[in-house]
RNA sequence: GCCCCCAUAGUCUAGCGGCCCAGGACGUCACCCUUUCAAGGUGAAGAUCGCGGGUUCGAAUCCCGCUGGGGGUACCA
């Protein structure tokens, strides 16, 4: 047993790999072994006794009964749901918690208003939502999912930003049930409006000797790195103001210097800690930073500000990108340093570029708000985003948010990262507009789209409408060719106009036939069109087929310039039911203007021949 | 450089020691349906389960190493 804390509560001795002496190991995730991070005697009903002693494979049957629903979990056997794990090292005697069973789960999504929602925030965001929402209340737990701004980066800050991220996160259909605007019983909810809170906690850390004022200029420390990196040395701060003396601190401060806080990091010894999705992850504190708390300009940085917001909101699980994975160590010290319980952590997996790499606008949409003005729906994207790290079992693919809130777990997200693929997003897109959205649903959906492009009233998207009751049967013919709803003007719009699309002339023309043949036969559909019903399909179909057998042609040599007139296009939802919903008005007028159109082709044609 | 994470077809994934000479989906190709294009149906190609050792009667599954990919390395989040 590596790294595990028996059922004994004895801590067994962490192997380090050999060559890897100065770096971490972990525990396995499949075989269970869980650091319970308990001291050795402390209370060992802080992990469920039997998740510490049991071998893995057995330990699943014992889950909770609201964790039993769908396949096999297959991350680390956590008692993923008893939020209040203890601090992870044994140095000191864990806070009291209170009885996991009940607790509620307090989850945030915290984002940063220095641009637009990326994708895989929103991902994060979405399982987030969904291990509140869905996974806790399956437990039997409440779950609240609680909105922060993080805007303590005051230069990057981008006004409006802010506004965004919350319409795009509503427009996504996450709700939140705290945040900035809707308030809440642990706000501010906006960490720009918190600032004393991270002021007094950097200068209790002071004062507990877990922090110290750090005068160097940034001039120093980049000549601090220049050096290290001339002799090939690792980077980093070199803890030269970490012995002040405390009076020359005072003094310092008092000359008005600038200065700040840095965390003093253990300087030996080991920090682990449990990833819900990883297992266990240990650092060597040698191969660790005195990262800044507090920076110059009196703002915390991430670190503080998200450690003493997560402690004071209450938040249990802390779900975030896996870029911060390698800041964990310092965030699970300073929870130590607080004397606070530690949150159950959860790193997203990676969301990776085709290419591989970050995803960039090189390859395509990348803020969520992009996929919105694109034609993505947001279901599709959910569907599309929730299977991107996570699945449910072999086979199910499309997911209603009421199958992902009775499916979804945390458990099964897995820590591979995973590649984005436009294609695949297309796809559910697709299937959506296709298969799921209902014709009601699907035409309103199209309105802004069609209002942008001048093509119809923006509050055509009421059923009332009469915009509405024009476009939809348009919708209901060109509903499977519909991939995303941007190309709804495009589809669409030879339905809305008095006129086809304008098309080149030579479309009119079918394969074997020529200009004075086709221009017959327009002039027969002309006559034709007078004499014919085209609300009754079937009928109008048998009369064209006729004509063409009268004209010696096959259906598909007359179809195909009739087409062509009608709407301009030579690719269409099914003729017969196209002509009637276009109506025989403008079919007429349409046939006859393509039989202008190739006479004058025609002319033209002999000209340039003479 | 240092630290950390990850590794099943081009891509997303199922798989938790025998049910797997590996299942599903996207993409690709073919055929069917057909007035065009879709949608739908059927089928095919595509994975020496990154490589090498080990454990085991048996490994995609457990262990070790290597390689590869990625992330971090800020008074950004």
């Amino acid at each position: 047993m590596r790294g595990v804390a028996s059922a004994s509560g004895d801590r067994a001795p962490i192997r380090q790999r050999p060559g890897r002496a100065a770096g971490g190991g972990r525990t396995d995730r499949r075989s269970g072994h869980v650091d319970c991070r308990h001291r050795v005697g402390s209370r060992s009903d802080r992990c469920d006794p039997r998740l510490a002693s049991m071998p893995a494979r057995s330990r699943r049957s014992d889950r909770p009964a609201g964790l039993e629903r769908g396949p096999r979990p297959r991350s680390p056997a956590t008692a993923i749901l008893a939020p209040y794990v203890p601090a992870a090292y044994p140095e000191k005697e864990p806070p009291s918690m209170t009885d996991p069973s009940t607790t509620p789960v307090r989850v945030r999504f915290a984002p940063s208003p220095t641009g637009a929602l990326h994708v895989g925030g929103a991902r994060t965001a979405l399982f987030t939502w969904l291990f509140a929402h869905g996974e806790a209340k399956r437990a039997g737990r409440d779950g609240t999912f609680v909105l922060r701004i993080e805007d303590t980066d005051r230069n990057r800050l981008v006004p409006g930003a802010t506004e965004a991220i919350f319409d795009v996160l509503a427009w996504f259909g996450l709700t939140w049930q705290e945040g900035p605007d809707v308030g809440g019983p642990h706000g501010p909810y906006v960490q720009s409006e918190r600032a004393d809170l991270y002021r007094e906690h950097a200068e209790g850390l002071i004062a507990a000797g877990h922090a110290y004022r750090c005068f160097c200029t940034p001039e120093r420390l980049a000549e601090v790195r220049r050096e290290q990196e001339a002799r090939k040395e690792p980077t980093g701060y070199d803890r030269r103001c970490r012995g002040l003396a405390g009076e020359e601190v005072a003094a310092r401060l008092a000359a008005g210097e600038r200065s700040v806080v840095r965390f003093a990091m253990p300087l030996d010894g080991e920090t682990r800690f449990v990833d819900l999705i990883r297992g266990e992850i240990v650092y060597q504190n040698a191969t660790l930073e005195d990262l800044v708390l507090l920076k110059g300009d009196g703002f915390p940085t991430y670190h503080l500000a998200n450690v003493v917001d997560d402690h004071l909101m209450a938040i249990t699980h802390i779900t975030r990108g896996p870029e911060w994975i390698p800041s964990a160590p310092l965030h699970v010290r300073l929870y130590d340093a607080f004397g606070w319980a530690m949150p159950v952590l959860a790193h997203m997996p990676l969301i990776l570029a085709p290419g591989g790499g970050k995803l960039s606008k090189r390859h395509g949409a990348t803020a969520m708000e992009e996929f919105r003005s694109q034609g993505y729906l947001p279901e599709a994207l959910a569907n599309y985003l929730v299977l991107l790290g996570w699945s449910f079992d072999a086979t199910t693919e499309l997911f209603s948010r009421e199958d992902l809130l009775e499916k979804f777990s945390l458990e099964r997200v897995s820590a591979s990262p995973a590649t984005f693929d436009y294609a695949k997003l297309r796809w559910f897109n697709k299937q959506y507009i296709n298969h799921v959205l209902g014709l009601d649903d699907l035409t309103a959906r199209v309105v802004p789209f069609l209002a942008a492009a001048g093509l119809v009233d923006p509050a055509a998207a009421d059923a009332g409408h009469p915009d509405f009751a024009r476009l939809r049967p348009a919708v209901a013919l060109l509903k499977d060719r519909i991939e995303t709803l941007d190309e709804a003007p495009e589809l669409l719009g030879y339905f809305l106009r008095d006129e086809a699309d304008p098309y080149d002339p030579t479309l009119l023309i079918p394969k074997k036939l020529g200009l004075e043949e086709t221009l017959d036969a327009l002039l027969a559909v002309e006559r034709t069109l007078e004499e014919v019903d085209l609300g009754d399909e079937a009928a109008t179909e048998a009369r064209f087929r006729a004509l063409a057998d009268e004209l010696g042609l096959k259906p598909g040599q007359l179809f195909m310039p009739i087409r062509v007139a009608v709407t301009g296009r030579t690719q269409t939802a099914g003729l017969f039911e196209t002509m009637r919903v276009i109506g025989r008005e403008r079919c007429l007028g349409r046939v006859a203007a393509a039989a202008g159109v190739l006479r004058r082709h025609g002319d033209e044609a002999l000209s340039a021949d003479d």
